[in-house]
DNA sequence: CGAGGAATTGGACCCATGGTCCGCAATTCT
DNA sequence: AGAATTGCGGACCATGGGTCCAATTCCTCG
């Protein structure tokens, strides 16, 4: 069903189109089945979004090549988000599903990033307030939801310099407040 | 009928509750007359965000208090931000109505405000590139969504504390850049 | 191996909601 | 006054998430 569901996303261009029947039609699988399994569209995003993402957690929680203690946080920050660009991106229109609906504040996966993001805030710049590094994190994630990627790639701005605008911000914001 | 829009959703505490049959209903109207006054719910949603943002955007565009020349950019940005903060806030039901569908990014009031503040921006930094604008005033705004912002006040932040700490932000933004 | 029961399935069905459409009434024109 | 035109209202439609139960599959035990 997972498979079925991301072969869909990946070819569909408006998520609105991937509907639960036609993942269950593709799935060989009754809407029932579906439904039990997930238990929501919601379920069943987060779930995919689980599955894909698995690769880039593993990775940062294990210590891979760039986020090793030898690296400077500010560096494992910018790396960070970087990743996180460059997975919504390859699962835009997966993330562009969920992103558009409610709650997603409060999914596992954007507590996961905001955690992720803020400890390592905390770790660039030296002493800081929670708050601080709370709001901080909150606000380089905005920075991050698909659409407004998609509406900045849409305008004319390419994909490298999306990047490099970005990189310069965390850093520009992380040296600011250590000051 | 945008005043009793207005009024259920100054009253709902879900967006989503607010239908087109409830506002038709309360306005003392039938469906077809919402609908051939405003075409979609995204029309009537954006009509009503026009009324109630017209007193600040005629502030603001016609130099009121903060918004003269003598005032330095930076500080125009920042109390132009605040301004967009309170305003969403005040608004909250109707906001979160909009804002959570897709196509904000393409619609006049996004475009009007990232206007706005690209504009400031660029006047606060001294040179620099379009791009570093256009994606720094992106970057701002997202951090000004009303999911965020309610999320972060159920999280315990206080609203000072947010409005001190988005001030914090573009000033440091704003600094770093111009170095 | 077969019968009985438990678990699981699939898709018909339900319902809410945005959006359409047409008969009718109010209004205007002659 | 009667005819023509405009515009209203609410019945109606389409769609999509979610539910439910008859039917089928799968165990279990004799």
């Amino acid at each position: 069903m997972l498979a079925a569901a991301d072969a869909l996303f990946a070819t569909s261009d408006v998520p609105g189109d991937v509907t639960m029947d036609a993942i269950a039609a593709a799935a060989g699988v009754g809407k029932g089945t579906l439904f039990r399994a997930f238990g929501s569209r919601d379920g069943l995003l987060d779930t995919l979004w689980a599955a894909k993402i698995t690769a880039l957690r593993e990775g940062v929680e294990s210590g891979a090549p760039p986020f090793v203690a030898e690296t400077p946080p500010l560096e494992r920050l910018v790396a960070f988000l970087d990743e996180i660009l460059t997975f919504k991106l390859e699962n835009r229109h997966l993330i562009r599903a969920r992103e558009t609906r409610s709650g997603l504040l409060q999914s596992a996966h954007y507590k996961w990033m905001h955690g992720q993001t803020q400890a390592l805030i905390e770790d660039a710049m030296g002493r800081s307030t929670a708050s601080e590094a709370l709001y901080t994190a909150h606000a380089l994630l905005a920075a991050l939801h698909i659409d407004l990627i998609e509406e900045m790639l849409a305008s004319g701005l390419s994909l490298p310099a999306i990047r490099k605008e970005q990189g310069a911000r965390v850093r520009t914001v992380i040296d600011g407040v250590r000051r």
